[in-house]
DNA sequence: GCGTAACCTTACGGGCGAGTAGGTATGCTC
DNA sequence: GAGCATACCTACTCGCCCGTAAGGTTACGC
């Protein structure tokens, strides 16, 4: 009516990021079929069409915020792990890390492990990161047991890798749920289990499957 | 034409497992929303208007088929671990259970685990399965921890329990995508971590924050 | 052999939401 | 203050797919 200039203009990149967001918290709420272009939209305070102008289609979105969402959480993890430092302290850090941006993120790491799991254009996508990580944490425990003068055999490395990520994301997934958790003490639960787990394991202590 | 009675006409019990099968079969490969009913029922060697009269709309049709697996699944690992077993013994037995059922039903286990997980309608069902799994672990490990005169705070052990359960669905995960590998060896790698690691933490063992 | 119930089909309605056409306003440069 | 690029909108098309209406056919009881 009177003139309504209440909304500004922005400059492209700003109101990139603020759909970002609003896809995140949207993909994250309703489910990547769920979502609606037009609820995103809204969402971020501008009409559709922009967002088919500056992210491109539903699916280019999506990839989108899977990609920022992703590069943030490795980037996070990496930064605090440092390479320099004893192992068992490489993989304290990465694990404050990882469960300070779960915690932090929690519409972001919906959109990534809930969502992008299910869909087949994007597992891949997924399955790849997951695959660095397990790569990462396979370094660590080799590193660790090289430190100690063993060695193990490669599967087996990249195995208990694999179950160890499983179970930060198992536990993620919880935190993701609970408010009221503490990232900080749920990172230290889970490196109780990963280190001396692991550790014992790896050190060759075996549970023999024939009774 | 030539009266093509090639197709027999087939009780409804019969009709209704095969529809699940083409449903699981479809909604695995496919996802939930990408699945068709048209699909499902072209599959199933039926017309659509069948499967809605049998099994309802789509959304109770995912939800009969997230019934089935997850019952086929749970009765599986219940009738492994029988209770008087000693406690490492029963979770022997349950993984292998475990990851045998996923071996065997791998299309089911992708419905159940990277479908239902993404979809509002379903988390929730979803996430009723995984806590009894979680509590039947915590009563093992409880039960396994009063066998050697110890005990241990609820939280922990449900928290521990979480985890464990996490680290067995990613790499029964794994395992789903690799129709080479073997459920056995991929359960006693998995007891491994589980009963060595969780044995050394529960027992006592920490490993310390500060530095 | 005739009713009736269960099995099964073809063919359509209708909604929802992805993606677009075409036009308006605002700021920036000279 | 003319010209131009960029930010932004309203209002539409159109295809896909869930769900159903209405009718055909086989088996079985009596």
């Amino acid at each position: 009516m009177s003139g309504t200039p209440t909304f500004k203009r922005l400059p492209r990149a700003v109101r990139e990021q603020q759909m970002l967001d609003a896809a995140v918290k949207v993909f994250s709420r309703r489910g990547y079929h769920a979502a609606s272009m037009d609820e995103i939209a809204e969402d971020a305070g501008i009409s559709k069409p922009m967002v088919y102008a500056y992210l491109g289609t539903k699916e280019e979105l999506f990839v989108a915020c899977l990609h920022r969402e992703g590069t943030r959480m490795m980037q996070a993890i990496a930064g605090a792990a440092a390479p320099d430092l004893p192992a068992d302290e490489r993989l304290w850090r990465g694990l404050r890390a990882f469960f300070g941006f779960v915690g932090a993120h929690r519409d972001g790491w919906a959109v990534l492990y809930r969502q992008a799991r299910g869909e087949q254009p994007f597992a891949g996508e997924l399955a790849g990161m997951r695959a660095r990580l397990v790569d990462i944490v396979a370094g660590m425990l080799d590193h660790a047991l090289r430190a100690e003068g063993r060695g193990a055999g490669e599967t087996d490395l990249e195995v208990v890798a694999y179950a160890l990520v499983g179970a930060s994301e198992s536990l993620a997934d919880w935190l993701a749920d609970h408010p009221e958790a503490d990232p900080e003490k749920t990172a230290t639960r889970m490196m109780n289990v990963a280190w001396l787990g692991a550790g014992q394991l790896l050190a060759g202590a075996t549970w023999r499957p024939g009774r």
